[in-house]
DNA sequence: TTATGATATGTTATATCATAACATCGTCAA
DNA sequence: TTGACGATGTTATGATATAACATATCATAA
């Protein structure tokens, strides 16, 4: 079964998770979105993008790295940073602050506050677009005289298929 | 005006903040503490302590490992993780992720899940603890079936001190 | 009091993450 | 076709963090 593109209500992966069509739509939807705000995709951000894609785990520049001089063996650190700024640049692509890597984005079409999810056996990080907590953190610092630019909320813990008593979804 | 021990309504400093009373009070808490839990609060950690309480901004290690070596001048990174692992342990500071930087914690005697607000000006890393977002960010992700084991909240943005039109307090 | 184990610190080396600075290449519009 | 701009190549280095092992210090039980 193919993830749908409105994401389920649940962000976290099935046993029946297709992640080859997950990748495929991933990019599909990169490539038209690049199209439409005329930004260019070009192959070298497309296969770090796809490399970021591999899982749904976070994944460390230098593993991309690693993984992209099979296909483009004179990379070097900057080619893949540069390729992953793009990528955050257009909402392609998340940072993880706390882990100082980088996960594909569920829903790169518009802007967005996002919460991760972080699993700390599989390493899977779910992401969640919960208004109501960022409105909260939003009201809560507003009434502070905090005027906020940027969110970080990254809880670590263990995901419904890690837990002891995994119920299977 | 010391800075009260139950911290006052709005966590960012004031003009008038004393930060020579405050950062004692910290040290004093600290070791309070330390003895209360057979920790050992050596004079190396009680320096890194006193080092991260320079200022309420967050501090990397190696800023910390340069200041110490005036007093300390074998100190090695080493030396100074450690210290700084130690007293994370102890809830006596925390790590700031997005800036991969230490804060000394506010409140220190009791475990606690604590957003920050962090001033891109002024570097000032303010400390709240609002159960109702914690709690808030706790239900969704059990809803999710995520067992959370450790929230990791970080706002970017302007303190009421920076913000164009600020409103001294 | 001294031996002993545990904890803390010293020391050297290296792993890991990220960017500066400048050269070259490709693309596209004038 | 050339000039400007954006993308990529290349070399070097900066910034953050830990591994591994040696030594020192402390608390305490023999």
């Amino acid at each position: 079964m193919v993830r749908s593109r409105a994401e389920a209500a649940s962000p976290f992966q099935t046993a029946s998770h297709d992640h080859g069509s997950c990748i495929e739509d991933a990019l599909d939807r990169a490539a038209q979105l690049c199209a439409a705000r005329g930004a260019r995709l070009t192959e070298l951000r497309r296969q770090v993008l796809q490399l970021v894609w591999r899982g749904h785990e976070a994944v460390g520049a230098y593993a991309v790295l690693e993984a992209l001089r099979r296909s483009h063996p004179g990379a070097a650190p900057p080619t893949v940073y540069r390729a992953l700024d793009f990528l955050i640049e257009h909402g392609l692509i998340h940072r993880i602050e706390s882990l100082n890597a980088y996960v594909g984005c569920s829903r790169p079409e518009r802007r967005h506050v996002s919460q991760f999810l972080i699993c700390g056996k599989c390493g899977d990080a779910a992401e969640l677009e919960d208004s109501a907590i960022s409105g909260a953190l939003l009201r809560r610092a507003g009434a502070l005289g905090f005027a906020v630019e940027q969110q970080t909320i990254e809880l670590r813990g263990l995901c419904p298929r890690c837990r002891p008593n995994a119920r299977a979804k």
